[in-house]
DNA sequence: GTGAAAGCGCTAACAT
DNA sequence: ATGTTAGCGCTTTCAC
């Protein structure tokens, strides 16, 4: 059982102090027979420092905690090894609180955090169209005397700052718009996440814009699974779509599927695209056309910004790439007019 | 600013242990009037209460910790989600440290955790073939009065014990051996991630029983890239090889990729395998024969065991199965001997 | 029902 | 260089 510093001041016959001062690394000055004495006793006791006494008194050394919608989801993933990448190399401690994209759960998950004494709380929940879940989230970190990082667009209130680490998301969605538009495609079907997420709202305005018009939108849970079953619906009710996106790959790759599973020929018979761009797509037959989002730097700066001591607020935006890959071509209305 | 209880106490008029009694969700029995007059301070304050002084004396309340070798890789990932599945639905408070597959750093980070008085800490690193690992493992195990879960086969020393979770990795690749046997392949290259790992090695040990000779193993990193890398030097130098199987699916997604840039046909000219069965697995063209291994139910089991009440140490194992796909066939030797 | 006081394990002033 | 002591913020006896 590990005992504590009495303990093992006790056993060494010093005080609790010349024990503390050993074990703490401080660099007070301890003769170097106590000290051996105390590093003895200490390791023969397996002695385990308390890490909440310590914390009490220190305030939480670097504790870092991460708001992710729900750890599994590719998309949230990247953006955490990034962030655990750099954590692990500042050997910051990192609590991850998976919010299952809950607004309610994610505050909660903040008041967690905070009471835990996290010095950092970086939300990557992505922002969500709603002013009441504004008005919370800019209490939370009003409250907080850490430091706050937000990843994706958050509306704040007045008076409020935080770091933000941005995408341009808007932009994806012109780009894979101004894409589908030049292969001629008129008929655009989109299978989309939850669309009060500010990422995705914005990738979907992004996607009336290269498009110059706004397309069908169906929305369903971001998954493979989710992209299957719309891609069914969508293509039941319209028989002229030419396109699919998917607000993420998953989607996209549920869509893929739905395609092989049913005869249809990608990209001849349905051009379909994604956004991210996770290592899979690549690999796939057609390989997935979408666009890079450089999720898992997004994941590292957010918590670079706030180890550096000279930032209090900013914003890092990253720029998004579009990539061209095999699974999307001209619209079939070019060949053969219906 | 988040004031303390003592700030609380003060501006509600009452006295500390008031204030604590209201807050703290004792069930002492305190007026209505003061206790509304404590919660409304304490709201309108935004009081959040200090978790270190709190598990200063009730001791930790439910904290999980969990070493993982990588956060980002799909095998480790998996079990992740089903860990953390389990723990939210618990309102457990998840930690999670990544020894970058380090055993000096996952002693480091079991101590870290122990510290923080996690009430549990999972170990999914997997086990290692390595007296001195398995010696400082155990003195941590003993030391901890937490619960330990072990996935993966560990061996520990003497008199310590552990709960444990494991799937049957030597069964897994038996029958991908066998699967490939029956279909004529006498000469097979294994991509393969460290040998010292124990669930590695009781898959190439389950291969060659599977096989009935001990196949050529290449130890890369194990990931696409390393797979990648690991076909084009196994197919130079042995040009008689009709099967290659990777440890991780990952790699055999890698062996995949290369096949399809040199016009490879798979599994006409070379059969594929992989283990693990991660999602993306039946989405490839030719999709991915694999063994499934249940890694998200035994994340989720792990948590599960160490929180049920009645359980110190147990032992549960998962079946596994194998998944034949597209990506194998019968040896081209059978059909045009060399 | 309420408040005063002890103390969780530790560190940092303050003596010596 | 070493020891003594006062807290960190909170819960919980113990008196009232």
């Amino acid at each position: 059982m590990a005992g504590n510093l009495k303990q093992v001041a006790n056993r060494a016959g010093v005080s609790l102090a010349t024990a503390s001062r050993v074990l703490s690394g401080s660099d007070y000055p301890v003769s170097a027979e106590l000290r051996e004495r105390v590093l003895a006793v200490a390791a023969e006791m397996d002695y385990v420092p308390n890490a909440h006494a310590r914390a009490l008194i220190q305030g939480a050394q670097r504790t870092v905690g991460i708001l992710v919608g729900e750890v599994g989801d590719p998309y949230f993933d990247a953006m955490l090894n990034g962030a655990h990448r750099v954590a692990t190399e500042e050997s910051c401690l990192v609590t991850i609180v998976s919010t299952g994209r809950d607004p309610e759960k994610e505050l909660e998950g903040f008041r967690l955090m905070q009471s835990h004494g996290s010095t950092i709380i970086v939300v990557a929940g992505s922002g969500l169209h709603d002013p009441a879940y504004q008005e919370a989230l800019s209490a939370r970190i009003r409250s907080f005397t850490g430091r706050t990082v937000l990843i994706g667009r958050h509306a704040l209130s007045e008076g409020v700052s935080a770091i933000r680490v941005e995408a341009d998301n808007v932009g994806a969605g012109r780009m894979l718009g101004e894409h589908l538009r030049e292969h001629g495609h008129r008929h655009v079907g989109v299978i989309s996440g939850s669309g009060r997420v500010t990422s995705t709202g914005d990738r979907i305005e992004g996607l009336a814009q290269g498009l110059g018009f706004r397309p069908q939108v169906l929305e369903v849970p971001a998954t493979r699974d989710g992209g299957y079953e719309a891609t069914a619906r969508l293509l039941e009710g319209q028989h002229d779509l030419t396109a699919i996106v998917g607000t993420a790959d998953q989607m996209a790759i549920g869509a893929l599927a739905y395609c092989a599973d049913h005869g249809i020929s990608v990209p001849h018979d349905l051009s379909v695209a994604g956004c991210n761009d996770i290592w899979v797509g690549r690999e796939l037959t057609p390989s997935l056309t979408t666009v890079h989002i450089p999720l898992e730097e997004m994941g590292a700066a957010a918590l670079r910004l706030a180890l550096s001591d000279d930032v209090r607020s900013t914003v890092q935006s990253f720029p998004v790439q579009l990539v061209v890959r095999n699974s999307t071509g001209p619209s079939p209305d070019l060949t053969s007019p219906a």
